[in-house]
RNA sequence: GGGACCAUAGGGUAGCUUGGUCGAUCCUUUGGGCUUUGGGAGCCUGAGACCCCGGUUCAAAUCCGGGUGGUCCCA
């Protein structure tokens, strides 16, 4: 009971903001999210809490995405041939493409690639599927992993060269403002699965020079880690005709004509889970939303030898009861002292936790504590379920209230270069300026203030802070040191 | 693409400069036992490592070469 408070020095150190790079790592190793000595570089394992956090998470996305589009699954392997075909995509990806060029020791005659990502793979098939403009619209999409071939340092979850978890829709249309509707409506999918996770996100069109290779344009959802740098965790792609008329992919139209139709996609991949565990975390390790952790509710049981036995019955039959409400809950009877389990769990980012010794079970009662807070409340056994679900709620409130406040205070305006020039020096933080949108003018201010432009955000309008023409649209243009 | 640094139990480290005292240090981890248990328990007793290949040498964790893996900086 005298503890010796001594800080463990091997466990993840604690000073999130000071050293990001640093807890993030040690934070996916010690709480089993990832683990990261596999042999092959760019390449991580998925442990089995981290595996139920992912499993979480997907499930959230998931029961969007099934409102109105279809789930499918394509093959790993691409053909030379059909990855060529779309000149202006290929060169987006070349550099980071893996070939399987062998079959057991014979050469393969036609070298096959790993999926960059899947516009080649799905679309010769589209083109075999589409008929007529009944047909249309389809909305499909596919969680599978992905393969880049990235020569800069890897990181997990971050960059990496496997993508274990990449979400990408695809959706196939008759006219233009189809598809046009299609990347709002998108938009508005994203926001509300960022919104379950209270990830705070800036929306932006990306410049022309930064856009999807193939795409007419794209939106992009860019958050803000704590080392103050943004991170693209999620994108939308408006591909306009341009895929349709490589693959072939037609409709027949009421009249009687054959038209090319027109294309979006979508995507989101494992950086929404690291994003969760970065923004969210907090020096005594994970903090997660209810909906996505692994055990909402942990159940600590306060032993003494006397009425050891009771306690533990009491916390087996709430364990039961919570189950029963459909709570994912654990009940930690191990034979280690209680103050450690509390440790463990609060790293592991256990929303709440159940508190029950001998003194609580003579009141009827349980104490709660709430990991984002760390506030304890004494409650009621009976009616335990309403009280816990309410904190939950509560929960992800404050969780995604705490986010957006953070962000928004990194966001700061420029009027000039040289004030953004200075912004730049701080090395963190988005930087907010207008400009005229034309790509030669965004290209100096990138030269200039030495930043890379985010992107476009469709409001506001005054003068460009570089050549002084009139900018219709307000530009935030977050500093992203990649 | 260019450069710097690093590699010792599951994790973090000492030792390397000046080869031998290393049967390799400390913390954590971990098996067994007793006493404990309202915020990381204590004692006893076990377990666990010099990245790989080659070289120099009577002798290599230590020096040299190559490989692999990792970290960071610059374009």
């Amino acid at each position: 009971m005298q503890k010796p408070i001594k800080k463990d020095p091997n466990r993840y150190h604690g000073e999130k903001m000071t050293e990001f790079s640093e807890w993030f790592h040690n934070i996916l190793e010690e709480a089993e999210i990832i683990d990261q000595r596999y042999p092959v570089k760019g390449m991580h394992v998925w442990m089995p809490h981290g595996f139920m956090i992912r499993k979480n998470t997907l499930k959230i996305l998931r029961r969007i995405l099934d409102r109105d589009h279809e789930e499918v699954l394509f093959p790993l392997l691409v053909p030379e041939d059909e990855l060529a075909k779309e000149a202006i995509h290929v060169k987006g990806f070349e550099d980071e493409v893996y070939w399987v060029t062998h079959g057991g020791l014979s050469k393969l005659q036609r070298k096959l690639a790993l999926r960059p990502t899947s516009e080649t793979v799905m679309y010769p098939m589209f083109a075999l599927w589409v008929r007529s403009h009944t047909d249309l619209p389809m909305r499909f999409y596919q969680v599978v992993n992905t393969f880049r071939y990235e020569t800069k340092h890897t990181r997990p979850l971050i960059r990496v060269r496997e993508i274990t978890t990449f979400k990408e829709a695809h959706t196939i249309h008759a006219t233009a403002s189809e598809a046009e509707e299609q990347v709002e409506r998108a938009v508005e999918i994203y926001k509300e699965f960022f919104n379950s996770l209270g990830i705070p996100y800036l929306i932006t069109r990306r410049p022309p020079w930064d856009k999807f290779p193939g795409s007419e344009y794209t939106v992009a959802f860019d958050t803000l880690m704590p080392d103050g740098k943004t991170l693209q965790i999620g994108t939308v792609h408006n591909l306009g005709q341009t895929f349709a008329r490589t693959f072939e992919i037609k409709f027949e139209t009421p009249e009687g004509d054959h038209e090319y139709v027109h294309q979006t996609c979508y995507g989101l991949s494992d950086r929404v889970i690291a994003s969760v565990i970065a923004i969210h975390g907090d020096e005594s390790g994970l903090c997660l939303p209810p909906d996505v952790a692994a055990h909402q509710v942990v159940i600590v049981p306060i032993i003494f030898k006397k009425a050891a036995e009771e306690v533990m019955e009491a916390c087996r039959e709430l364990r039961s009861r919570l189950e029963a409400a459909g709570f994912r809950v654990h009940l930690d009877d191990r034979d280690i002292r209680a103050g450690r389990k509390y440790y463990e769990w609060e790293m592991r980012g256990v929303p709440l936790r159940v508190e029950i010794g001998p003194r609580d079970l003579e009141k009827g009662a349980a104490v709660i504590s709430r990991r984002d807070t760390g506030e304890k409340v004494t409650a009621d056994l009976q009616g335990i379920e309403e009280t816990l679900r309410e904190l939950m709620k509560d929960i992800l409130e404050n969780l995604r209230t705490r986010a957006w406040e953070r962000m928004e205070s990194e966001i700061r305006e420029a009027e000039t270069l040289e004030e953004a020039s200075r912004i730049v020096d701080e090395k963190r933080g988005i930087i907010s300026f207008m400009w005229c949108g034309e790509e030669e003018c965004g290209m100096d201010v990138e030269e200039k203030v030495r930043v890379d432009i985010l992107g476009i955000q469709e409001e506001g309008s005054g003068t460009c802070i570089n050549c002084g023409r009139e900018a219709p649209t307000g530009l935030t243009l977050p500093e992203h040191i990649s």
